[in-house]
This record gives C-alpha cells, sequence and structure tokens, in this order.
DNA sequence: TAAATAAAAATTGTCGACAATACAACTTGA
DNA sequence: TCAAGTTGTATTGTCGACAATTTTTATTTA
C-alpha cells in the first residue's frame, strides 16, 4: 500500500509490473538493491503470485537479473552497459528514422515541425535550460520510432530498451549542456526524413544517438547520482 | 510427461521455459494455438504455477501473445511480421558485424575461414544441398554476434531474436536455392571483418540478411508449410 | 428462426501453505 | 586460531484450492 496512484490494470500483476517498473527507473528502489518477494507483497498489498509474474516480467526487460533460488537484484548502471544499450539503440534508431522517411505522412511532419519550433520557443524563453521530454507524446525520438511503421521495432524500443535508457537519464545528472545543439541534430534529422531520404536519415539519428552516448559517459564519468 | 529429454534446469519453470520454446519454435505446438495452462500443466507433470511463468517468459520472447483472462495464443507467423523482425535482425547483425570488424581475434578470423571452407567442402561433397546450422556453434551468424562483445546485442539477437527467426525457418520450406551465393558472401563479410573495414562489414551483412529475407518472403508467399 | 438473455462450464487470476534451497551463525576438532 | 561441518533461519520454488472472468450452452422471447 505505498504508490500514490494505482492505475487500475485488467490483472495485478500488469499493475504491479508497471509501478515496480517506475519505481526502478525512478530510483525509488535503488541500483543493485535486492527484490524481496514478500516484503514487496505486502508492501503492495498483493500476494506472492503476481509479484512474482510481474518480476519475471521485469527481467524480461531488463531492469531486474535473477538467479534460481536466491532472487532478483536491480541493475546496477554503469558505463560499459549504458554504452552497450546506446549502441543497440543507434542501430535501432537508425532503422527507425530510415523507415520513417519513407513511410511518415505529411501531416506527421509538419506536426513535427511545429514540436521542434515549440521546443526552440522553450529554449528561448527558459534561458536554455534542457526541456525534458521524458516519454511524452511529444518526445521527437519516439514520434519518429512509431512513425517507422514496424511494430516489432517499436515494442523493442519503447518498451524495452527506453526502460532502461530512462534510467540512465534519471540517475545520471543533467548531460544535455547544449539543447540547441540537440535541437538542430533533430531538425537535420527531420528535413532528412521529410526529403525521404533514407540513407541520410539514418546517418543523422545513428551521429545523434552517438553524440548523446559520448555525453552520458561523460556525465558518467564525473558523478554517478547516487539514490 | 511428454517431452524426450527434459534437461534438468535449476528450477522447473526453467525447464517448462525450455521445452515450450522448443515445442512451438519446431511446430510441436502448431501456430495461433491456445495455450491452455491446465492442459499443459498436466502433460508436462507440474501444477500451474511454474508453468504459468514459462508461458510469461515465452511472452518476453516474443513467442506467444496474452492477454488477460483469455490465456495465451503461440504466434501466427506472417510475411509482414517476418519481415519487420527481419528489418530489426539486419540493423543489429549489422551493428554486430561492425563491432567485431573491430574486436574479433585473429585466431577467431582464422577459425571463421576454416569454418566457411567445411561449409564449401560440404557443398562440394554433398551436391550443393544446403548445410543446416541451427544455432549451433558453427552457425557463422551467431559467431559474428558474439565476436561483437556486446553482451546486450548478444543476448537480444540470441535469446530473443533467434527464437522468431528459427520459428521461421523451421515453417517454411528449404528457401536456401542457392546456398554457394550464401556462402560467398559470408566470406565477403569475413574478408571485411579481417581487415577491420568496419563500415563494409556492415554494408555487407544488411545486404546478406535483406537478401535472405526477400528469398524467405518468396518461399512464403509460395507456401506456408502447415504443421 | 433468430436474437437476446440467463445459467453453466471451463479457464484464468489470486491466494495461503508447504517444500526445497541458500546463507549465516554456531559448534567442533585439529 | 582456523577449517570444516552442522544447525537454524530466511527466502525462493512449488503446489492445491478458491475467486473472478470469460466462453459456451441452454432457454426464453419476439
Amino acid at each position: 500500500m505505498s504508490n500514490l496512484v494505482s492505475v487500475k490494470f485488467a490483472t495485478l500483476s500488469e499493475d504491479i509490473a508497471q509501478q515496480l517498473s517506475r519505481a526502478i527507473v525512478q530510483g525509488h528502489i535503488p541500483q543493485g538493491s535486492k527484490i524481496s518477494e514478500a516484503e514487496l507483497a505486502k508492501q503492495y498489498g498483493v500476494s506472492r503470485g503476481p509479484l512474482r509474474e510481474a518480476i519475471v516480467k521485469l527481467e524480461g526487460l531488463g531492469l531486474v537479473t535473477r538467479t534460481a533460488n536466491v532472487g532478483a537484484r536491480v541493475i546496477e548502471l554503469n558505463i560499459d552497459d549504458m554504452l552497450e544499450t546506446f549502441a543497440m539503440r543507434e542501430a535501432l534508431e537508425g532503422m527507425a528514422a530510415r523507415l520513417a522517411s519513407e513511410k511518415m505522412p505529411e501531416e506527421e511532419v509538419t506536426r513535427l515541425y511545429h514540436l521542434l519550433d515549440e521546443h526552440q520557443a522553450y529554449l528561448d524563453a527558459n534561458h536554455d535550460e534542457h526541456y525534458v521530454q521524458q516519454g511524452g507524446n511529444d518526445d521527437f525520438h519516439l514520434r519518429i520510432i512509431h512513425a517507422s511503421g514496424n511494430t516489432k521495432l517499436i515494442r523493442l524500443l519503447t518498451e524495452e530498451l527506453y526502460a532502461v535508457i530512462r534510467m540512465y537519464r534519471h540517475h545520471t545528472a543533467d548531460q544535455r549542456r547544449d539543447p540547441r545543439q540537440a535541437l538542430r541534430e533533430h531538425r537535420a534529422i527531420l528535413d532528412a526524413i521529410a526529403n525521404h531520404e533514407g540513407d541520410l536519415a539514418e546517418l543523422l539519428m545513428r551521429r545523434h544517438i552517438s553524440r548523446a552516448s559520448q555525453l552520458l559517459k561523460q556525465a558518467m564519468e564525473q558523478c554517478l547520482v547516487k539514490p
């Protein structure tokens, strides 16, 4: 009986999985900590069955690691793992950008240009304070991913990889020291997509993500924000 | 109490997940069929608990889809899904080839050349009958993937994506009509890796996989081998 | 006959209890 | 004192039973 709102899902298991995922991503359950079934079950007011099922799902998402007869632990963030994750993200989002440049409808291109204009305006108004776009519908990357039209790719990126990616964002200090640069890169990517230049869109997206991973790496080297 | 050998895993859940996975990939449990918890539990001689856990894992692997209060169904293979899967595979294995060209040790390069020679000899001896390399240690692709050194990439490709990919291989007729062409492509990829030409290795791997998906598509259009 | 409703059966979701395993503390013997 | 073995406790793995939901079947009505 802990968390604020318990959005009612169809089953307890889904509900718990969702809550646990958020708790881990946002650091309420610290990295490397042990997941005690009995404890969490009592905490969330359910029996161990659904909770266990939720943990198995989290293992599939890569948020926890499980060992037989020992239990589950929250993953620990480190630079090597981050680089690995971002290498995969580079490959997959690059492909998404390529596909998007073939399939994105004109209206969505227009809407995305408007979105970038809004971001620009935000930066102008807020003294370059970087905008947070964590998974909302106004996240440029998510829009590109969805425009790829590849449902499997969408699922993998948005439901699996992004859980870990958000975790890295949450646990490291504000790494975007030059949000205008990121915005310029977004605009270049969108230009390529608008012109249906798949190769270029992929290239630019990969560079963009590669650069982000380097920035994140630097941020992690300086200080890993401990929960 | 059905399957031939029940390799003893640490937990029943792992054991069942493994067996179910094989049964689905090999078509012993037909596509689109319903997974009845009670029935399978009796069949494998376990209670519904571990079996349920196994099903949740299979859902994570994308082998079954689950809907609340209704149950799990084996996925149904179709061309669109196949193309989606192979698009992801193209992106990820392309990245793997790129990384492998940076990290693969000389000895492994030599061993892989020998492996390709063996394949060549096999084709010469067996009248171009295509060699089956389903997930064994002599699978060229798996060796490249492992040489990438990216553990997350390895896990995703070998444990998740390849389950579905093997399923497509199993359920479609012999699609490789020109195994020598595939071998030539493998050799070209390995050449690029040996020369540490990451860009080229990635490009060639992507072309290779793209070509394979086109062949598979043609095979599926002609006849989907029903179980 | 067909559609709509209600009862029944089957299946999934959840729970509490027991068994098996792992880890810690303690004892024993050299 | 230290190593090995033993016991005890805590945690996970598994099970069978009950509750909730869906699907099927039977019944009623237009």
